[in-house]
DNA sequence: GTTAGCACTCTCGTTTGGTGAGTGCTAAAA
DNA sequence: TTTTAGCACTCACCAAACGAGAGTGCTAAC
């Protein structure tokens, strides 16, 4: 990516690669001077659009697969494209609309939320999605409660201002009634409600779990709990990687496989979106941010391209929901589909637990 | 599968079918007589092989891709070695047994045990695995309660006795006092705890919002939320898909993108674990099944074969956990670990949910 | 019943042309 | 000066041809 390279590039060399992107994206096959010609009123003959074609890869913008093949956009090209020539229209085509519509009723559970956006942002995109659910790490815990549920168990139902909900079975080592559930219940809040989660240390509840003694091994237990829910907070949701096992472009041997394995391996593709969460000089903050072929850190996605964009609560960026197909991908439409799908959900999450 | 046709075949044909599946699922190359003389000790020469392989063949228990070529075992052949020849030795190799250890500590959240489950099912066999969440149609209501989290909004929590737990905003029309909350919670517990699911119909309901007008507008909300638990609860874990996308045998252009589709779609794929969970004459309840290629359900599994065993709680089957793999598969890995995981996964379950 | 020998078959990898799409270059036309 | 027509050239793709090798089935000898 080397520092964004300005090219000047005149209006007919643009009118020109904006075509070559175009046919190629859609059909996938080296685009030749002569279906330039024929297919795009450009008002030219093959061979003024061979000379043209000839500067452009000379700009690095063309690649020609071999000589005598027509030519393919490099990564470069659909830099280019996406940062200066892609109509960037906002909202969507009508039919995508309708589909939006379809889904209006947003379902209110976390996980089925997020699921429900994966889904939605892969069927619009035609790509496949990833959505990261919201960061707990900074969360405050919100509300705290012990249920009785039966003698030997209790339920811990917590809920961050992040809108995470926990809830988790607790054994009892020793049956405690009602009225006990109770006061270990207020002393949790008095002690933990509006405390950031990452800075819950094994200290301050070591600390509480002295001043109740008594329950220490049921403390003991629910400490364990609540802190993980900060990881389980880290979930991704994946959907339709079937869409990038059908491209043609990786239907060589081991490509798919490559792939997949990546999109199961949670950890670094938790890290890919951290790259793109972290605020960049060159890009505004909160704009979609695109990452074409070898742009990308990882080689296994040197092929593909990543639209990423971030969602909110509050004032707060909390999560990310990814694009990820071929590098010959419909870049507007992807991008267009990042914008509504963040704004959704960032509507959504803000509905459900916004700051009250 | 027309209904276990029974071979006689000599011991030395065992020996042999034995040899080629033993190889050909390790290799993944058509084996010849030569290769059978050489690597496994039958002490026979190629020619003496070779005839015994045209019985074979004969029999329908082996193929030959062409003409000289190997020999390829047929899903009859896979049949037979399942049903009569396979080693059923119970437990695992120690390495797979030393993987459990690691993950002896279990969720205790419910969607976290299912997704660990098929993660660990997965690895274990090396095959893509799906894991069906526990059944909730005909599970009843153990546990009910709302709880105020601010003026607008309550929580209500709901337990079934088959494990699972919903929480739901609800947004309140107008505030309630926690008085009036605990009224309301009360009242549900009376109607609806110890009800099946299936039965909560929109009119009992109707009902109770009648004797409790005032309250109607969030009854009839809670209502939505509680049924939607059934459909909820109707999730499946999938696995490691990777595993089956890094066939050799898939490799060919869009196989890998049906494959994958076909386990997007969870509609499909309920349909077909349904009909491994139904009780069937032929196999004993409870016993691990297999279906091999072609006598799968589904055209677009007819390369693969499916293992399936179903858990339960208390003495109800309540899921199914199945490993999906190409018909040249470790079979009685994959039995084993269906018949460890199925197991382990009940013992878990009746442990967190247990009826008390 | 088993095995050695042999002719036969068929895939696979390589080679060899032929075809066609597409190019670059040059020189003529605008 | 820009555009275009013409032409030779390149190279992937396809099909046919060919040899090598693996494996077979059959027959006859052990």
């Amino acid at each position: 990516m080397d520092g964004r390279v300005y090219f000047s590039l005149t209006p007919r060399q643009q009118q020109i690669l904006l075509a070559v992107i175009q046919d190629y994206v859609s059909t996938g096959e080296p685009v030749g001077s002569r279906t330039l010609s024929k297919k795009y009123d450009l008002g030219l003959s093959p061979a003024t659009i061979r000379n043209e074609l000839a500067d452009l890869e000379e700009e690095g913008l063309l690649r020609q697969p071999h000589t005598s093949a027509g030519r393919v956009p490099s990564d470069t090209g659909y830099r280019v494209f996406v940062d200066h020539l892609m109509e960037r229209r906002s909202g969507l085509p009508p039919e995508q609309e309708r589909l939006i519509q379809e889904h209006r009723h947003l379902s209110r559970d976390l996980p089925d939320l997020m699921q429900q956006t994966a889904k939605l942002t892969a069927v619009l995109s035609g790509c496949t999605a990833i959505v990261r659910a919201p960061r707990q790490s900074a969360s405050r815990i919100k509300y705290l409660q012990l249920l009785a549920v039966s003698e030997s168990e209790a339920l811990l139902v917590m809920i961050t201002d992040r809108g995470a909900v926990t809830n988790q079975l607790v054994s009892l080592p020793a049956p405690l009634s009602p009225d006990e559930l109770t006061v270990i219940t207020n002393f949790l809040n008095d002690h933990l409600v509006n405390q950031p989660l990452d800075r819950l240390t094994q200290y301050a509840v070591t600390k509480i779990s002295r001043e109740m003694a008594r329950y220490e091994r049921v403390l003991d237990d629910l400490y364990q709990r609540v802190s993980a829910t900060q990881e389980s907070g880290e979930r991704l949701y994946t959907s339709h990687t079937s869409f990038l096992a059908q491209q043609p472009e990786f239907s060589e041997a081991g490509k798919v496989g490559q792939l997949l394995s990546l999109l199961e391996q949670e950890k670094a593709l938790i890290e890919l979106l951290d790259t793109f969460s972290a605020p960049v000089a060159e890009v505004p903050e909160g704009a979609v941010r695109v990452s074409i072929g070898t742009e990308n850190p990882l080689p296994d996605l040197h092929g593909c391209s990543l639209v990423t964009g971030t969602y909110r609560l509050g004032d707060q960026v909390v999560g990310e929901i990814g694009i990820l197909g071929p590098t010959r991908m419909e870049y507007a439409t992807a991008v267009r589909t990042v914008e509504v799908m963040t704004e959704r959900l960032s509507r959504a999450l803000n509905e459900l637990f916004g700051l009250d």
